[in-house]
DNA sequence: CAGGATCCCACCTGATACTG
DNA sequence: CAGTATCAGGTGGGATCCTG
């Protein structure tokens, strides 16, 4: 954890897996949910394009997070699930979730104490 | 932690946190490396433009992430410190910085195993 | 020293249409 | 069902020049 050894890679290299609009929502439904298939993701997350959720699929399968199975069937058929490899991103997800949820608290406290700072400091509701 | 509510905005919300070419290694140096100025975050991130050092610098601090304090003093002086607040970034910034590390090593073996696929499989090493 | 202002481009993102 | 192809728009990021 040096700081000075050519800046922080590492950090940079968790973001290049992590960085894309869908991907960590792709990668909590496939750590909470299981294997799915396209059109379940894809309902999953309705605000989420064909074209988007292939694209960020395909890059996590690439880099080894996430496994894509296609099943040589008339009506086809393909389902994702995350690699061995990428259930070791569960306790970043699980923190990311974490922070996130006492970060929006965090800004609603926020705006509470702009709204109430006129108003009587006694009143510890 | 469950799968269905409105999806993970959580999630979402770090990444709104994070995402940005250079907020993570601005973070990594704050944190390990205590307070920056300007021209020393810059000479840590050789490769940042000011613009963009301004920028995630601004945003961070409008996230309640980082403290600017400014000098009101003829040669300009303004320093970067960690909020309180941001501190609690610090366990997702040490697990994304060794999740990071362990990834290189990762794909770095992926490649040793394209190379030595030919190889006698015997070798067990 | 610490930026602000501008120009520019790549790519990320989205909507729609089409296909094996 | 699970995509691909195409077009269009917006934004992140970078280079350069300028300033209090």
């Amino acid at each position: 954890m040096s700081e000075n050894t050519e800046m922080c890679k590492e950090t940079e290299k968790t973001m290049g897996i992590l960085a894309g609009k869908w991907k960590p929502v792709i990668l909590f439904h496939l750590l909470y949910g299981g294997t799915k298939r396209f059109n379940e993701l894809k309902r999953l997350i309705p605000t989420v394009t064909q074209k988007m959720l292939t694209n960020q699929l395909r890059e996590l399968e690439q880099q080894d997070i996430i496994k894509r199975i296609v099943y040589a069937q008339v009506p086809p058929k393909v389902e994702y699930l995350m690699t061995d490899y990428g259930r070791s991103l569960q306790p970043l997800i699980e923190i990311m979730y974490e922070w996130g949820a006492s970060h929006i608290k965090h800004m609603e406290n926020k705006e509470k104490d702009l709204t109430v700072d006129e108003k009587s400091v006694t009143n510890s509701d």
